[in-house]
DNA sequence: ACTTGGCCGTGACACCTGTCATCAAGCGGC
DNA sequence: GCCGCTTGATGACAGGTGTCACGGCCAAGT
């Protein structure tokens, strides 16, 4: 019997996803939490043997999640459940050493199957997203990523200085390196692709 | 027997819906659809009680295949079921004739009981939702969304005229009407909150 | 025929953006 | 020490953006 824990902010998909899971017999769902926080609580009580988690949670993201519990709790596999196909994603899950990372594009059966895999000390990634994952990497450094995250919010270059203690020429610098280097022409541009990415 | 049939993109998020539901013996999931098309399909052949969808679908949107649905199928009700607690949808939604919109984020166990509900004859719409659908108006008109939409993916005014035959100085005219309407200070933060409010 | 209102365009202005060359301070490394 | 490197600042420039006043056109209303 392995045990699962279902973490997803979504609650009729967090419900469904029980559902679906409590179908096969060799699984059992013992517990399942709204957030990246309440996860890590029931992870420590209750010691399943996957924890099946989304990405974008409040508090703690899914990605922070698979870190603690790798630290904390090296004997719990993590699989990352999410809807963004982002190589960035990928890379960062890979670096906080998850068991599987699954897109909610893919087929229902494979997340049973991906759960036993993991469980056998197996990986689960998927396949397509494998190949994209080492096709481009992220050419941005902190600042640029950090201004570009602003500018996308629709700050302008004075407001982005003063949040980070930059003169509002350097901003404009920062700006100007991410446009050049993502090939675009403005930092609207720039901001979509990036976050298109996974690279924010 | 409640016959329903099942629209979502997200397989995962299909195939959990559909182990959700037949888990109440009332309900009987008479087939599943990965888009608008296939989902408009499955309507006119298996003559569902119920049609539950997704709004963001490939080649229908679940708010034009509500739409089509109520013209040529008007004794099958539907239910949208999404993320987005957006007021623009949920008002489109029900001018569409919808007898149900919940949000993923809702409890598992409201689902079954809004089909049920919906079977009845009533109506189930997410209550906090309702309140906010009549707090505000869209006050965009066409061309504004139109020039809105395309300075959202970082075109300029230049490219914007040309894509719309307008000149550039009308499409700047446009967008600072927009931005004046919205009560914003840029073009990215009137996207922003335009798309979040469900009006593009 | 006259007015009203929506739609589109023009021109002018201040300000913001994107680019570039350049400079200064700090910080390891050999 | 001197070197190379990084981080941040500055100033200048062309071009884009946001605002505004104004003018023409056309389809209703009256």
């Amino acid at each position: 019997m392995i045990k699962v824990l279902l973490a997803e902010d979504q609650a009729m998909v967090r419900g469904a996803l029980s559902a679906l899971l409590k179908l096969e017999s060799d699984l059992d769902v013992i517990g399942c939490a709204a957030d990246g926080e309440e996860a890590w609580q029931l992870a420590q009580t209750g010691k399943p043997d996957v924890v099946v988690t989304d990405i974008e949670m409040p508090k703690l993201t899914g990605l922070e999640l698979a870190q603690r519990v790798r630290e904390r709790e090296p004997g719990i596999k993590v699989i990352i459940l999410t809807t963004f196909a982002r190589p960035g994603f990928l890379r960062r899950a890979l670096d906080a050493g998850v068991g599987g990372y699954l897109l909610k594009d893919a087929p229902a059966e494979q997340l049973a199957e991906a759960i036993r895999k993991v469980h056998r000390g197996g990986r689960a990634i998927d396949p397509q997203l494998a190949l994209e994952a080492w096709s481009g990497d992220d050419p941005l450094n902190d600042r640029e990523r950090q201004v570009l995250r602003l500018a996308g919010e629709g700050k302008s270059a004075g407001e982005i200085a003063v949040q980070l203690h930059l003169s509002q020429g350097t901003v404009r610098n920062y700006l100007s390196e991410a446009i050049g280097k993502l090939g675009v022409s403005n930092r609207i541009e720039a901001y979509r692709l990036a976050r298109q990415k996974g690279w924010l």
